[in-house]
DNA sequence: GTGAAAGCGCTAACAG
DNA sequence: CTGTTAGCGCTTTCAC
């Protein structure tokens, strides 16, 4: 160490000025300040985090950082993490098992301190894999009972966007998923769906949007049939709003016009849905209380060490925004 | 290193087999991956990267992870870099001088083999920290021309959103910038822009959209007033997508009409902008060429170590799509 | 208040 | 083909 040599004391003197750890002489701190700017000297983490057995460092995960709700979460994780004193390291999956794995093979490797999971797979492997590296992991906007975990009441939330459609006068209402959703939140969402319809005796009718979404040029002919033949169809509730968004879109494609032929909801509450061309009605997730309660859970693991203590779960109340894709329904 | 005793061969055998590298033969290679799987054993990469002195992890800095045109190049670098073996450590910088100086700093204590940096303020301390260590940078999707950088000619294709304006008989075209886009960025595309105008012998006219992007009420009767008043304006070329996309809500709030009363044409060719309800006409720029020529470049330096070299430029043609935001001006 | 010594877990010559 | 030997640059007792 040249800071050392330059200053006049030994490695660990220097150590300790920059940890700011034991104690030196305010003279002292001085000189190895002083020296440290002179030399232009810049610690190396790769070191300390060797001996300390950790890189402070959290890992993110996320199925689609081009899903801009994802991409909002990482950048608040990103920003909190930082203020926290941690760095971030975000691996994208594509929703693909495999990737998962491997990157969370990799955040293990480098020995991160802990992993938020966005969009988690909820495969075992995984959660095994963090559980036998002792890495506190934290599931973000879903639930699973096996981890920390805050998200949003899914199921609620769903059926609160029926009900709307309902008190607007819907009752041929559709639900619309697809594989752009990840899949216990699908189930929570769709749960939330069909109890509402059970409710008002209504039959369920649930639809995959992963045919249009790969662009079959069918799919917007079935989809007007649903509407305008026997189905009659006069509304949906989309699983997120990138697929509400999207459905929009199929659905003028059709000649059909939202909402005056039919209306549609979505959930989570991208920024895009308050564009007035697009004025998509949602159940909004609070983003960034999800995020700060996330990196809380997580962190507080990390600082206890407390690894092995049972998952605790903290639920969100999800808000109703009505703009203008809703309507009540033609005559 | 356990695996080394339960195999009975050395650390180096072990080592060996791990990074494939050396002659091992196939028996020992067999019982020390025996071992590995049966011991679940997992390489420390903070050991490899401290002998190594590098970690193989490129740096992502970016500006705002939450503009869906930089979420997607970040999620196509991290794509690329991790099948190119690296992992990668996104920063956000919220457009912020102090936290991009402050970030760079945290990746070179974590011995990063390079980065990337979108949306680069041009800051000369980071460049000379950068330098300082060794560090090759490369400056995607804006110039520079101290470093290596791959970006579209945001001249050109600025003037080539005049021309299309003025080809379709607009004569009162306003180009409006803002914060929203990176300093040489916002210079290149302003001058693109008077270039044009100036060619037509057309009275260039800026204006900023910092005041409404910041929910300024007054924004939207000045808007107003642009259009209907002397000035007379019938177009905007925006100097992005998304201060585009945000400016044709501020019109129609106002009354105003996209493009029936007024043309809107954006850059950059974020995927929203094909919306059916938004329709943007564009300049797009070429995502993934972008970052495959980036990380191209840098990963060059990186396994080349000629850091020193002089630095490549890469420029995009950008290319027109033409939408549903610009027609014909009113008679 | 400060220094000496012993590693963290791995790689990279160099011997054998 | 395999083992031995030095460290990488830092933290951390434990003496002084």
């Amino acid at each position: 160490m040249d800071v050392a040599n330059l200053s006049g004391v030994s490695k660990s003197t220097v150590s300790n000025v920059i940890r700011g750890a034991g104690r030196v002489s305010d003279a002292t701190r001085r000189r190895v300040l002083d020296s440290i700017e002179a030399l232009g000297y810049r610690p190396n983490a790769l070191a300390r985090d060797l001996v300390r057995r950790r890189a402070n460092t959290v890992g993110v995960m996320v199925g689609d950082l081009a899903n801009t709700f994802y991409a909002g979460l990482v950048k608040l994780l990103e920003v909190e993490a930082s203020d926290a004193a941690y760095t971030t390291m975000v691996c994208n999956t594509d929703g693909e098992l495999a990737l998962e794995r491997a990157r969370v093979e990799t955040l293990l490797e480098r020995a991160v301190v802990g992993v938020v999971l966005l969009q988690f797979s909820g495969d075992r492997m995984v959660l095994d894999a963090l559980r036998g590296a002792q890495v506190p992991a934290v599931v973000v906007s879903c639930h699973d009972e096996r981890v920390d975990c805050v998200a949003v009441d899914d199921r609620a939330g769903m059926s609160a966007a029926v009900e709307h459609l309902y008190d607007l006068g819907h009752r041929a209402i559709a639900h619309v998923s697809g594989h752009l959703v990840e899949d216990s939140t699908r189930a929570a969402r769709a749960a939330g769906y069909e109890a509402a319809m059970r409710k008002h005796g209504l039959p369920p009718r649930l639809l995959s949007a992963d045919d249009w979404e790969n662009g079959d040029p069918g799919a917007v002919r079935r989809l007007h049939e649903l509407v305008s033949g026997n189905a009659g169809l006069t509304a949906f509730a989309a699983g997120n709003d990138v697929m509400a968004v999207r459905l929009i879109d199929q659905l003028e494609a059709g000649g059909l016009r939202v909402p005056e032929d039919v209306s549609v909801i979505g959930f989570d509450g991208i920024e895009l849905g308050a564009h007035s061309r697009i004025g998509l009605t949602t159940i909004s997730q609070p983003r960034e209380e999800l995020t700060t309660r996330g990196l809380e859970l997580l962190l507080d693991r990390v600082r206890g060490g407390s690894v092995a203590a049972p998952p605790r779960c903290v639920t969100l109340e999800p808000r109703l925004i009505v703009r203008h894709s809703t309507a009540a329904p033609r005559a």
